[in-house]
DNA sequence: TCTGGGGTCCTAGGACCC
DNA sequence: TCTGGGGTCCTAGGACCC
């Protein structure tokens, strides 16, 4: 049986998201002038989250500095990003579409898979995924493209065709015709460096790749991915669409400086404030971790980094603040310059940490003291934040849900 | 122009064990 | 005393995704 698969992808997610905030508010919309979400301006190192159509047909790109999208466009409109925000229009529209098919896998904060093989049973797959992106784009005010396909890969490469508010099919028989012209650059897992390694053996397009021989093609980018890439230039796919969430393999937090940091005392309160926000989340979520890693990186770019295993895991954040500063001390002779600083942990489980009172840091209990009241203070924080937000988050008082929204007519 | 932040997976070399 | 080969774990680094 030929299975149906759709991606849903929100158009300029965090631009269409601040965009039907601010026209509820009444304010102009801006999807239909050049405007980005972006850091903070005033900082030289801020980068686009997302941009407008408008902004896009400039030139501007995702990722590009703040600074030189100003070049490109002075009167640029800026729009500082909304967390909180982003994660109820997110909820909305994935809501909406667990309605269409429970088996449903959200892929990120803006797109997810359903496998609609059996919802669409009998029925023309284009006429409900249209219904879909309508219904989305009446009742939450921004829009969505979907892309229609026999299996993830090309429901996902549909829906990245033309855009806003657009419908594409993708079916393995449309592969020769719509995929194989595309560059290489198109294809899932293509990116910068396999681009380049790829096209310097004249490997251009999608259809170039799809009939490389296995041999050429291990040669290039090695045999596991040579494996991947020659089934997905060939339309090939058959990875299911997975219904239960993924528990978090590793977490981690960076600092990048304003400027580039010389004084180790600057560093090292970069380095507890990450450390304190990576120990907290692995509190909150209830795991302990073996391996800490930190990581530099340079002026250039460069990054260095090591990582440590630990006797025993821990989620104690003056420990993981401890191995860190013993592998900055060994990657970093203390003057040169440092653009970022970062930590991690990973290797986590839900053990509950053995008591080996005999060998245990008796600074341990003190430690986790000292970490409960940031937990608390953390929390109490948060809720005031979010207190705050739900005040100010709806001018009419009730309607804060991102089901209520009024309809919004978004054009290109 | 001067490049964020948070993840996942893969590879390659070395250590160590049998 | 010097040798091999496989398996597994660890670490550093790199590529990709959104």
């Amino acid at each position: 049986m030929r299975r149906i698969i759709f991606h849903i992808d929100v158009n300029s997610a965090f631009l269409s998201w601040s965009a039907v905030k601010m026209v509820r508010e009444g304010q102009p919309d801006i999807r239909l002038v050049p405007s980005v979400v972006s850091g903070d301006p005033n900082d030289r190192r801020s980068i686009i989250t997302a941009a407008s159509i408008p902004a896009k047909k400039l030139g501007i790109k995702t990722a590009q500095p703040v600074s030189m999208a100003l070049r490109t466009c002075p009167s640029l409109v800026l729009v500082r990003g909304d967390w909180e925000w982003y994660k109820r229009c997110s909820e909305g529209f994935i809501a909406i579409c667990r309605r269409y098919s429970p088996v449903l896998q959200q892929f990120s904060i803006d797109e997810c898979f359903i496998d609609m093989t059996f919802r669409c049973s009998g029925k023309d797959p284009v006429a409900v995924a249209t219904q879909l992106k309508d219904e989305i784009r009446d009742s939450l005010g921004f829009t969505v493209n979907v892309g229609v396909g026999s299996n993830k890969l090309l429901a996902k490469m549909a829906s990245d065709f033309e855009k806003p508010d657009k419908v594409h099919t993708l079916w393995e028989s449309e592969v020769p015709e719509k995929m194989w012209p595309l560059g290489v650059r198109d294809l899932l897992w293509v990116g910068k460096k396999t681009e380049e390694r790829l096209t310097a053996h004249g490997i251009r397009t999608i259809g170039d790749l799809a009939q490389l021989g296995m041999g050429s093609l291990t040669a290039l980018v090695g045999q596991k991915f040579a494996a991947q890439l020659h089934e997905n230039a060939n339309g090939h796919d058959d990875s299911p669409v997975e219904t239960e969430v993924a528990e978090a393999k590793s977490y981690s937090a960076e600092r990048t400086f304003s400027r580039d940091y010389t004084d180790p005392g600057d560093i090292d309160r970069a380095l507890f404030k990450v450390a304190c926000i990576v120990a907290h989340r692995i509190r909150r979520d209830n795991f302990r971790a073996s391996t800490v890693s930190m990581f530099i990186k340079h002026r250039d770019f460069s990054v260095q980094q090591k990582q440590t295993s630990l006797y025993q895991p821990t989620d104690v954040t003056a420990v993981i603040l401890n191995e860190a500063r013993r592998m900055l001390g060994e990657i970093w002779d203390g003057r040169t310059p440092l653009r970022q600083v970062g930590l991690g942990v990973s290797k986590l489980t839900h053990e509950n940490a053995i008591q080996m009172s005999l060998f245990e840091d008796p600074k341990l209990e003190y430690y986790r003291a000292w970490d409960r009241k940031y937990d608390a203070q953390r929390s109490r924080a948060e809720d005031a934040r979010m207190l705050a937000y739900e005040r100010k988050g709806s001018p009419e008082g009730e309607e804060s849900e991102p089901g209520a929204f009024s309809s919004t007519s978004v054009q290109e």
